[in-house]
RNA sequence: GUGGCUAUAGCUCAGUCGGUAGAGCGCCUGGUUGUGGUCCAGGAGGUCGCCGGUUCAAGCCCGGUUAGCCACCCCA
């Protein structure tokens, strides 16, 4: 038999891994919907100039093409000038070119949900895939869309994710900024090259204070004061509104106070109050927060597992006040999304979630030899009729073998037919006569459960 | 795209100084009268990633190649 090795970066789970994303994906989708948000879905490709757009050159796209291709069309290109293809790298993209198309027939401001698989062809590693299921909530207003929606989204997704908590997700711990508060003080400062000096605040976590003051002095020309102010902001963080005061002082201190700054600390003073009241502890300010460097516009989200700090951001996002923009209507959205893949991926393999069994099934119908596998099909009959997903044995082995075929399985109960129906819980060793019509196992075996690991 | 590491049984790995392969777990069979897990006995299973080179002889040395892992970059 040919030799079968995986595809790095394009996970897949055994079935009790996929237990628990489906269970995360249930729970997501739940939530999403409680709080008002419509699901859609979008295809799986685009034309390759829109995923190309915001010059966003770095973004590795998978192109689609035709095995036929070639040979076939050579006067494609003059004949139908098909727009070549290429898969979609996020979900942002996609919804905002089915907002465009579709603005005459949706009804702003649009809160939708949307949960598909992405592709990305960067080169994997752990916590990081080439093809991946992202969870994206989104609120896009036409014209304009009213700040509250940077406070609710964010409070959503950590609803969402704190239903997760008694299943055995850690903790997380929401980190927010705003865009208008580090360009503000940048350009009070006298620093023009806004998303230079951010890219540089960036990597403070990588290489450190001192290192992140050189470069920002030799790439980005700022003055050694200028830099240390900079640093200054970037170390505030704080889960009270204590932080809009600290960026005050600092700003009054550098006399880099400006407009744009206090617009910016009034909503990030808002956020923090509003998630200090509706999700306390959840989501905290931190002013050296970047992200998606060129096209947010106001809040920027990260968020971080508790304990695992290192995976990296496994649900980011932030305002853009261009989503989407026809050149006559523009169409301002905020947004998060979870990397449901990342996550998980770190769930299963730290052990922190675990399904109770990797099948649906409940009750295995013995089969007391092949002449009366009717018998056995039959009773299957009578419990799958009252909802109880159940299965028949592979064969009519000796009972010890049927019995070993429900343990390997993870399945609780074995059924043994005949004069007196009699069934087992495996797990306890307890055997007692049944009747098919009316028996049922407890409550917590009748599905797999997702429970939180030892 | 750049750099480092790795590739031997289904899985995790060992294999000394070059002398045609081992362990644990898993799997199969048996331990009498149809009831698993523990225990005991036995058994199956490997083109040592692939191609080439050196050598009397290569899992081991050399070159290439493919794949995987990790880091950088970037990001979910």
């Amino acid at each position: 038999m040919a030799r079968v090795t995986p595809l790095s970066g394009f996970p897949e789970w055994l079935p009790d891994g996929r237990v628990v994303e489906q269970h995360v994906l249930d729970v997501l989708r739940r939530t999403f919907e409680l709080h008002g948000f419509a699901g859609i879905e979008t295809r799986a490709v685009e034309p390759l100039d829109q995923l190309l757009r915001k010059g966003e050159t770095s973004k590795e796209v998978y192109v689609l093409r035709r095995l036929q291709e070639e040979g076939e069309d050579a006067s494609a290109d003059g004949g139908r000038g098909e727009k070549q293809l290429g898969l979609h790298f996020d979900l942002t993209v996609p919804f905002a070119r089915y907002v465009l198309e579709n603005a005459g027939r949706l009804a702003f401001p649009f809160k939708r949900y949307q949960i598909q698989k992405v592709w990305r062809g960067e080169r994997p590693q752990e916590g990081r895939f080439r093809e991946f299921v992202q969870a994206d909530i989104d609120v896009v207003g036409a014209g304009e869309l009213p700040y509250h929606y940077e406070v609710e989204v964010p409070l959503v997704m950590a609803e969402a994710l704190g239903a997760l908590r008694e299943v055995g997700l850690p903790p997380v711990r929401v980190l927010v900024n705003n865009r208008k508060v580090a360009e503000g003080f940048y350009r009070g400062l006298g620093l023009s090259d806004v998303e230079g000096v951010l890219r540089q605040i960036d990597k403070l976590d990588k290489i450190g204070v001192e290192k992140v003051a050189e470069l920002l002095v030799a790439e980005q020309g700022a003055t050694a004061e200028q830099a240390a102010a900079c640093l200054d902001l970037a170390a505030i963080h704080g889960s009270d509104t204590t932080v809009v005061d600290d960026v005050r002082k600092l700003a009054a201190r550098y006399d880099a106070a400006t407009d744009l700054l206090e617009t910016g600390l009034a909503e990030l003073g808002a956020l923090i109050e509003a998630a200090g009241a509706r999700a306390p502890g959840v989501v905290v300010a931190d002013l050296r927060i970047a992200r998606g460097l060129d096209y947010y516009t106001g809040s920027v989200y990260e968020t971080l597992l508790v304990g695992h700090e290192q995976l990296g951001s496994i649900c980011s996002g932030g305002r853009y006040d261009t989503l989407a923009s026809d050149g006559k209507n523009t169409y301002p959205g905020v947004g998060l999304s979870v990397g449901v893949s990342r996550l998980v991926s770190r769930l299963l393999s730290a052990g922190l979630m675990t399904a109770t069994r990797g099948v649906p099934t409940a009750v295995l119908v013995a089969v007391t030899d092949e002449d009366h596998r009717a018998q056995s099909d039959a009773v299957a009959a009578a419990l799958r009729a009252r909802g109880i997903p159940t299965d028949v044995a592979p064969s009519a082995a000796k009972f010890g073998k049927q019995i070993k075929v429900a343990d390997r399985r993870g399945i609780p109960f074995v059924w043994f037919p005949g004069e007196e129906h009699q069934v087992k819980d495996i797990r306890s060793g307890e055997q007692v006569g049944a009747d098919p019509t009316t028996w049922a196992p407890p409550a917590e075996d009748l599905h797999p459960r997702v429970v939180p690991g030892e």
